[in-house]
DNA sequence: ACGAGATACCTCACCTGTCAAGGTATCTAT
DNA sequence: ATAGATACCTTGACAGGTGAGGTATCTCGT
């Protein structure tokens, strides 16, 4: 079962970042890792994938380079700036916040008696 | 602190079933529930109430009749169907399996060594 | 030698849900 | 009278995700 896309909406520059922290990848290998550890489960679309590190690389949240692959397909990496860091932190923060009042929210529980 | 529409996006159908499952309600008193609920961080704004019901309507899943206020503006209620009960429940269901794959992504919690 | 499939990148037109900004009408309290 | 709350609605714009297309390289089996 995969996810809806408007579930997906709002957390790939997250995921994007987290993966970044760890260290700097590429495109696919970005992509095949999430796919892979969720199997297949959520799932960022190329066009998804590649239109969100130009947002970023706008935004200044993270950079790239071209790989020094001897043999392959060429390779463009992304590191994160500390901008991005910082991004990272907030945008962590803002999901976990909205998490707990969307939790409460989908399952109705609306104390207080209002409605 | 208010919640980023992107965040928003795609709970709005779950949270208005999530009510209507508890009892019958209106657009306006729906809206204040919610915003009163989570202290003004997640607001549906009105337009995107409005079209959420139209949308729901159009699958069957809610269905609406105009109440008998003597004074006072006119209210739309809404009941859920039976659909409207069933897509709810698939639709938490949905989002609980999707929670737990977006919590690890955004960590970054990508176990085995793949990236 | 050749084709299939994996790796790796990219773009464009389209769709869908949200929102700002506007509107109407009624009631209540000052 | 006027402001503010209650209550509904529509329109156009916008942004992010996606399907469908493209390019190029390498590997492996036949």
């Amino acid at each position: 079962m995969s996810i809806a896309s408007d579930l997906i909406r709002g957390h790939t520059e997250t995921i994007i970042l987290a993966l970044l922290t760890r260290s700097d990848s590429y495109g696919y290998r970005i992509n095949k890792a999430i796919r892979t550890a969720t199997k297949g489960a959520y799932e960022l679309k190329e066009a998804t994938l590649y239109t969100a590190f130009r947002r970023l690389e706008e935004a200044d949240y993270i950079r790239s380079y071209w790989g020094s692959e001897e043999s392959g397909a060429r390779r463009r990496y992304y590191t994160i700036t500390e901008a991005g860091r910082i991004a990272y932190a907030r945008l962590l923060e803002e999901w976990q916040r909205a998490n707990v009042l969307i939790n409460r929210l989908v399952e109705g529980n609306i104390e207080g008696g209002d409605l």
